[in-house]
DNA sequence: GTGATTGCAAATCTTTTGCACTAAA
DNA sequence: TTTAGTGCAAAAGATTTGCAATCAC
Protein backbone atom coordinates (compact mmCIF):
# COMPACT_ATOMS: atom_id res chain seq x y z
CA UNK A 1 0.00 0.00 0.00
CA UNK A 2 2.30 2.70 1.18
CA UNK A 3 6.10 2.41 0.15
CA UNK A 4 8.02 0.72 3.16
CA UNK A 5 7.36 -0.91 6.34
CA UNK A 6 8.67 2.33 8.09
CA UNK A 7 5.92 4.40 9.10
CA UNK A 8 4.16 6.71 11.37
CA UNK A 9 7.05 6.53 13.18
CA UNK A 10 7.69 10.09 14.87
CA UNK A 11 4.95 11.85 13.71
CA UNK A 12 6.07 14.88 14.60
CA UNK A 13 8.77 14.68 12.49
CA UNK A 14 7.59 12.84 9.96
CA UNK A 15 5.30 16.44 9.11
CA UNK A 16 8.12 18.69 9.30
CA UNK A 17 9.38 16.25 6.86
CA UNK A 18 7.16 16.30 4.51
CA UNK A 19 6.69 20.28 4.65
CA UNK A 20 10.45 20.17 4.18
CA UNK A 21 10.58 18.27 1.19
CA UNK A 22 7.83 19.86 -0.59
CA UNK A 23 9.15 23.10 0.16
CA UNK A 24 7.07 24.66 2.58
CA UNK A 25 7.97 26.73 5.62
CA UNK A 26 6.74 24.63 8.76
CA UNK A 27 4.72 27.23 9.94
CA UNK A 28 2.67 26.72 13.58
CA UNK A 29 -0.14 26.32 11.38
CA UNK A 30 1.35 24.21 8.49
CA UNK A 31 2.53 21.97 11.19
CA UNK A 32 -0.38 21.87 13.51
CA UNK A 33 -2.67 21.08 10.40
CA UNK A 34 -0.37 18.70 9.17
CA UNK A 35 0.14 16.59 12.12
CA UNK A 36 -4.08 16.71 12.35
CA UNK A 37 -4.10 15.15 8.77
CA UNK A 38 -0.96 12.74 8.95
CA UNK A 39 -0.45 11.28 12.01
CA UNK A 40 -3.87 9.08 12.10
CA UNK A 41 -3.38 6.97 8.98
CA UNK A 42 -5.55 7.38 6.35
CA UNK A 43 -7.94 9.91 6.54
CA UNK A 44 -11.03 12.15 4.66
CA UNK A 45 -11.87 15.84 5.43
CA UNK A 46 -13.31 18.67 4.17
CA UNK A 47 -12.09 22.33 5.25
CA UNK A 48 -14.66 22.87 7.17
CA UNK A 49 -14.26 19.59 9.12
CA UNK A 50 -10.53 20.44 9.66
CA UNK A 51 -11.17 23.89 10.62
CA UNK A 52 -13.26 22.81 13.44
CA UNK A 53 -11.40 19.92 14.36
CA UNK A 54 -8.45 22.38 14.86
CA UNK A 55 -10.41 24.74 16.91
CA UNK A 56 -11.22 21.63 19.16
CA UNK A 57 -7.80 20.92 19.91
CA UNK A 58 -6.83 24.49 20.75
CA UNK A 59 -5.23 25.61 17.35
CA UNK A 60 -6.00 28.55 15.71
CA UNK A 61 -6.20 28.79 12.37
CA UNK A 62 -8.70 30.83 9.81
CA UNK A 63 -10.37 29.27 7.27
CA UNK A 64 -8.91 30.64 4.61
CA UNK A 65 -5.46 29.26 5.85
CA UNK A 66 -6.84 26.13 6.08
CA UNK A 67 -8.15 26.08 2.39
CA UNK A 68 -5.02 27.17 1.53
CA UNK A 69 -2.80 24.54 3.29
CA UNK A 70 -4.91 22.31 1.80
CA UNK A 71 -4.38 23.62 -1.39
CA UNK A 72 -0.98 23.97 -0.84
CA UNK A 73 -0.07 20.35 0.76
CA UNK A 74 -2.69 19.19 -3.05
CA UNK A 75 0.08 20.92 -4.93
CA UNK A 76 3.21 19.43 -3.33
CA UNK A 77 1.44 15.75 -3.62
CA UNK A 78 0.81 15.56 0.21
CA UNK A 79 -2.79 15.35 -0.30
CA UNK A 80 -5.38 14.12 -3.48
CA UNK A 81 -8.38 15.73 -3.99
CA UNK A 82 -11.77 13.48 -4.11
CA UNK A 83 -14.67 14.97 -6.29
CA UNK A 84 -18.05 12.51 -5.20
CA UNK A 85 -19.97 15.75 -4.05
CA UNK A 86 -21.05 18.70 -5.94
CA UNK A 87 -21.57 20.59 -2.69
CA UNK A 88 -18.16 20.35 -0.98
CA UNK A 89 -14.68 19.67 -1.35
CA UNK A 90 -12.83 16.57 -0.34
CA UNK A 91 -8.78 15.80 0.45
CA UNK A 92 -7.57 12.60 0.67
CA UNK A 93 -4.68 11.51 2.87
CA UNK A 94 -4.21 8.51 1.00
CA UNK A 95 -2.09 9.25 -1.87
CA UNK A 96 -1.63 6.01 -3.89
CA UNK A 97 -3.90 4.84 -6.10
CA UNK A 98 -6.99 3.57 -5.06
CA UNK A 99 -10.97 4.60 -5.04
CA UNK A 100 -13.85 5.21 -2.94
CA UNK A 101 -16.96 3.97 -1.38
CA UNK A 102 -19.44 7.27 -0.35
CA UNK A 103 -22.59 7.38 1.22
CA UNK A 104 -24.78 10.36 0.32
CA UNK A 105 -27.04 10.31 2.47
CA UNK A 106 -24.03 11.12 5.26
CA UNK A 107 -21.40 12.14 3.22
CA UNK A 108 -18.58 9.30 4.55
CA UNK A 109 -16.43 8.80 2.39
CA UNK A 110 -13.96 5.30 2.70
CA UNK A 111 -11.03 4.05 0.45
CA UNK A 112 -10.99 1.21 -1.27
CA UNK A 113 -7.55 -0.13 -1.79
CA UNK A 114 -6.39 0.18 -6.19
CA UNK A 115 -6.52 -3.85 -5.85
CA UNK A 116 -9.78 -4.29 -4.77
CA UNK A 117 -10.79 -3.45 -8.05
CA UNK A 118 -9.42 -3.96 -11.31
CA UNK A 119 -10.94 -2.88 -14.37
CA UNK A 120 -11.54 -5.22 -17.19
CA UNK A 121 -12.02 -3.16 -20.04
CA UNK A 122 -11.93 0.61 -20.90
CA UNK A 123 -12.09 2.59 -24.12
CA UNK A 124 -9.06 4.38 -25.55
CA UNK A 125 -8.35 7.98 -24.81
CA UNK A 126 -9.84 10.54 -27.76
CA UNK A 127 -7.07 11.40 -30.18
CA UNK A 128 -4.31 13.58 -28.64
CA UNK A 129 -5.53 13.02 -25.56
CA UNK A 130 -3.97 11.07 -22.43
CA UNK A 131 -5.74 9.08 -19.28
CA UNK A 132 -4.73 11.01 -16.58
CA UNK A 133 -6.35 8.85 -14.05
CA UNK A 134 -9.56 6.47 -13.72
CA UNK A 135 -11.64 7.48 -10.63
CA UNK A 136 -14.25 4.52 -9.34
CA UNK A 137 -16.42 5.78 -7.15
CA UNK A 138 -19.12 2.89 -5.61
CA UNK A 139 -22.12 5.06 -4.35
CA UNK A 140 -23.90 3.25 -1.57
CA UNK A 141 -27.14 3.76 0.13
CA UNK A 142 -29.18 1.85 3.10
CA UNK A 143 -30.28 -1.35 2.43
CA UNK A 144 -33.51 -0.77 3.92
CA UNK A 145 -33.67 3.04 1.41
CA UNK A 146 -34.07 0.59 -1.38
CA UNK B 1 -27.83 1.48 -25.52
CA UNK B 2 -31.85 2.95 -25.23
CA UNK B 3 -34.34 0.67 -25.57
CA UNK B 4 -35.78 0.52 -28.92
CA UNK B 5 -35.19 1.66 -32.35
CA UNK B 6 -38.00 3.80 -32.66
CA UNK B 7 -36.32 6.74 -30.71
CA UNK B 8 -36.13 10.61 -32.03
CA UNK B 9 -39.22 10.94 -33.95
CA UNK B 10 -41.73 13.46 -33.43
CA UNK B 11 -39.55 15.38 -30.65
CA UNK B 12 -42.28 17.90 -29.10
CA UNK B 13 -44.25 15.34 -28.61
CA UNK B 14 -42.08 12.97 -27.10
CA UNK B 15 -40.73 15.87 -24.66
CA UNK B 16 -44.33 16.41 -23.57
CA UNK B 17 -45.01 12.82 -23.49
CA UNK B 18 -41.78 12.65 -21.22
CA UNK B 19 -43.55 15.43 -19.00
CA UNK B 20 -46.86 14.12 -18.77
CA UNK B 21 -45.33 10.45 -17.91
CA UNK B 22 -43.79 11.97 -15.23
CA UNK B 23 -46.59 13.94 -13.85
CA UNK B 24 -45.27 17.49 -14.59
CA UNK B 25 -47.54 19.79 -15.69
CA UNK B 26 -46.35 20.96 -19.48
CA UNK B 27 -45.70 24.25 -18.73
CA UNK B 28 -44.23 26.55 -21.26
CA UNK B 29 -40.70 26.82 -19.67
CA UNK B 30 -40.84 23.06 -18.81
CA UNK B 31 -41.19 22.25 -22.70
CA UNK B 32 -38.87 24.74 -23.86
CA UNK B 33 -36.00 23.53 -21.98
CA UNK B 34 -37.36 19.83 -22.57
CA UNK B 35 -37.21 20.44 -26.36
CA UNK B 36 -33.68 21.56 -25.90
CA UNK B 37 -32.15 18.50 -23.54
CA UNK B 38 -33.80 15.93 -25.67
CA UNK B 39 -34.42 16.99 -29.10
CA UNK B 40 -30.49 16.16 -30.01
CA UNK B 41 -29.29 13.11 -28.88
CA UNK B 42 -27.29 13.08 -26.08
CA UNK B 43 -26.02 15.94 -24.12
CA UNK B 44 -24.36 16.98 -20.83
CA UNK B 45 -25.45 20.40 -19.51
CA UNK B 46 -24.80 22.73 -16.79
CA UNK B 47 -27.68 25.20 -15.17
CA UNK B 48 -25.58 28.35 -16.76
CA UNK B 49 -25.15 26.56 -20.06
CA UNK B 50 -28.77 25.87 -21.04
CA UNK B 51 -29.81 28.99 -19.40
CA UNK B 52 -27.68 30.53 -22.13
CA UNK B 53 -28.92 28.06 -24.28
CA UNK B 54 -32.40 29.00 -23.72
CA UNK B 55 -31.92 32.80 -24.35
CA UNK B 56 -30.16 32.65 -27.63
CA UNK B 57 -32.80 30.79 -28.57
CA UNK B 58 -35.56 33.18 -27.50
CA UNK B 59 -37.01 31.15 -24.65
CA UNK B 60 -37.56 32.88 -21.29
CA UNK B 61 -36.61 31.56 -18.32
CA UNK B 62 -35.06 32.47 -15.30
CA UNK B 63 -32.45 30.86 -13.80
CA UNK B 64 -33.67 29.65 -11.06
CA UNK B 65 -36.13 28.26 -13.27
CA UNK B 66 -33.54 26.16 -15.14
CA UNK B 67 -32.73 24.60 -12.10
CA UNK B 68 -35.40 23.86 -10.37
CA UNK B 69 -36.83 22.68 -13.85
CA UNK B 70 -33.03 20.27 -14.02
CA UNK B 71 -33.71 18.98 -10.52
CA UNK B 72 -37.97 17.86 -11.47
CA UNK B 73 -36.48 16.53 -14.41
CA UNK B 74 -33.42 14.56 -12.59
CA UNK B 75 -36.12 13.59 -9.76
CA UNK B 76 -38.23 12.17 -12.08
CA UNK B 77 -35.69 9.82 -14.06
CA UNK B 78 -35.32 12.31 -17.35
CA UNK B 79 -31.83 13.01 -16.20
CA UNK B 80 -28.92 12.09 -14.34
CA UNK B 81 -26.76 14.65 -12.33
CA UNK B 82 -23.04 13.53 -13.05
CA UNK B 83 -20.29 14.38 -10.58
CA UNK B 84 -17.18 15.32 -11.46
CA UNK B 85 -16.17 18.87 -11.08
CA UNK B 86 -16.92 20.24 -7.62
CA UNK B 87 -17.49 23.51 -8.93
CA UNK B 88 -20.20 22.63 -11.16
CA UNK B 89 -22.76 20.13 -11.84
CA UNK B 90 -23.16 18.63 -14.73
CA UNK B 91 -26.56 17.19 -15.95
CA UNK B 92 -26.60 14.39 -18.39
CA UNK B 93 -29.10 13.22 -21.04
CA UNK B 94 -28.39 9.66 -21.22
CA UNK B 95 -30.31 7.96 -18.29
CA UNK B 96 -28.68 4.64 -19.16
CA UNK B 97 -26.03 2.82 -17.35
CA UNK B 98 -22.93 4.21 -18.81
CA UNK B 99 -19.66 6.28 -17.60
CA UNK B 100 -17.52 9.56 -18.55
CA UNK B 101 -14.51 11.07 -19.91
CA UNK B 102 -13.87 14.27 -19.02
CA UNK B 103 -11.84 17.09 -19.34
CA UNK B 104 -10.66 19.15 -16.80
CA UNK B 105 -9.37 21.57 -18.71
CA UNK B 106 -12.30 22.71 -20.75
CA UNK B 107 -15.00 21.15 -18.54
CA UNK B 108 -15.83 18.46 -21.33
CA UNK B 109 -17.74 16.09 -20.78
CA UNK B 110 -18.30 12.88 -23.04
CA UNK B 111 -20.10 9.38 -22.23
CA UNK B 112 -18.24 5.89 -22.14
CA UNK B 113 -21.25 3.26 -23.33
CA UNK B 114 -21.67 0.92 -20.50
CA UNK B 115 -20.41 -2.19 -22.43
CA UNK B 116 -17.17 -0.30 -23.04
CA UNK B 117 -15.75 -0.69 -19.56
CA UNK B 118 -16.19 -3.50 -17.77
CA UNK B 119 -15.39 -3.99 -13.79
CA UNK B 120 -13.50 -7.27 -12.71
CA UNK B 121 -13.10 -7.16 -9.01
CA UNK B 122 -15.27 -4.93 -6.52
CA UNK B 123 -15.26 -5.38 -3.06
CA UNK B 124 -18.59 -6.46 -1.19
CA UNK B 125 -20.55 -3.15 0.29
CA UNK B 126 -20.05 -2.83 3.83
CA UNK B 127 -22.55 -4.40 6.11
CA UNK B 128 -26.07 -3.08 5.49
CA UNK B 129 -25.18 -1.11 2.55
CA UNK B 130 -26.49 -2.12 -0.71
CA UNK B 131 -24.28 -0.51 -3.76
CA UNK B 132 -26.71 2.23 -5.64
CA UNK B 133 -24.18 2.90 -8.65
CA UNK B 134 -20.79 2.15 -9.58
CA UNK B 135 -19.78 5.63 -11.38
CA UNK B 136 -16.11 5.30 -13.61
CA UNK B 137 -14.75 8.59 -13.99
CA UNK B 138 -11.96 8.65 -17.10
CA UNK B 139 -9.83 11.79 -16.23
CA UNK B 140 -8.32 13.12 -19.43
CA UNK B 141 -5.37 15.44 -20.28
CA UNK B 142 -3.79 16.93 -23.31
CA UNK B 143 -0.60 14.66 -24.86
CA UNK B 144 1.26 17.97 -24.36
CA UNK B 145 0.45 18.52 -21.05
CA UNK B 146 2.47 15.10 -19.83
C1' DG C 1 -61.37 29.57 -9.99
C1' DT C 2 -57.49 27.27 -7.75
C1' DG C 3 -53.40 25.17 -7.04
C1' DA C 4 -49.04 24.43 -9.46
C1' DT C 5 -45.30 27.13 -11.52
C1' DT C 6 -42.53 31.02 -12.42
C1' DG C 7 -39.57 35.17 -11.86
C1' DC C 8 -36.98 37.97 -9.30
C1' DA C 9 -34.31 39.36 -5.72
C1' DA C 10 -32.46 38.16 -1.58
C1' DA C 11 -30.34 34.62 1.06
C1' DT C 12 -27.04 30.72 1.61
C1' DC C 13 -23.03 28.15 1.22
C1' DT C 14 -18.56 27.11 -0.18
C1' DT C 15 -14.35 28.84 -1.68
C1' DT C 16 -11.15 32.67 -3.04
C1' DT C 17 -8.88 37.11 -2.66
C1' DG C 18 -6.83 41.67 -1.06
C1' DC C 19 -4.21 43.66 2.19
C1' DA C 20 -2.21 45.03 6.54
C1' DC C 21 0.14 42.33 10.06
C1' DT C 22 3.23 38.56 11.91
C1' DA C 23 6.65 35.36 11.96
C1' DA C 24 10.25 32.22 9.74
C1' DA C 25 14.97 32.27 8.09
C1' DT D 1 15.93 42.41 7.79
C1' DT D 2 13.39 40.31 4.14
C1' DT D 3 9.96 37.63 2.33
C1' DA D 4 6.67 34.02 2.94
C1' DG D 5 2.60 33.11 5.44
C1' DT D 6 -1.59 34.40 8.14
C1' DG D 7 -6.09 36.44 9.59
C1' DC D 8 -9.97 38.86 8.61
C1' DA D 9 -13.35 40.69 6.16
C1' DA D 10 -15.03 41.33 1.80
C1' DA D 11 -15.81 39.29 -2.79
C1' DA D 12 -17.08 35.81 -5.85
C1' DG D 13 -19.50 31.83 -7.62
C1' DA D 14 -23.02 28.44 -7.65
C1' DT D 15 -27.31 27.14 -6.01
C1' DT D 16 -31.61 27.73 -3.20
C1' DT D 17 -35.57 30.02 -1.35
C1' DG D 18 -39.61 33.28 -0.25
C1' DC D 19 -43.30 35.32 -2.11
C1' DA D 20 -46.29 37.82 -5.19
C1' DA D 21 -47.67 37.37 -9.93
C1' DT D 22 -49.05 34.11 -13.66
C1' DC D 23 -50.57 30.10 -16.05
C1' DA D 24 -52.45 25.28 -16.86
C1' DC D 25 -56.32 22.64 -16.09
Amino acid sequence: MKDSGVMQERPYAQTLGKLREAGLRPTRQRLALGRLLFDGGDRHVTAEALHDEAQRAGVSVSLATVYNTLHQFTGAGLLREVVVDSSRTYFDTNIDDHHHFFVEKDGALMDIAGDDVTIGKLPPAPDGMDIARVDVIVRLQDRSDR
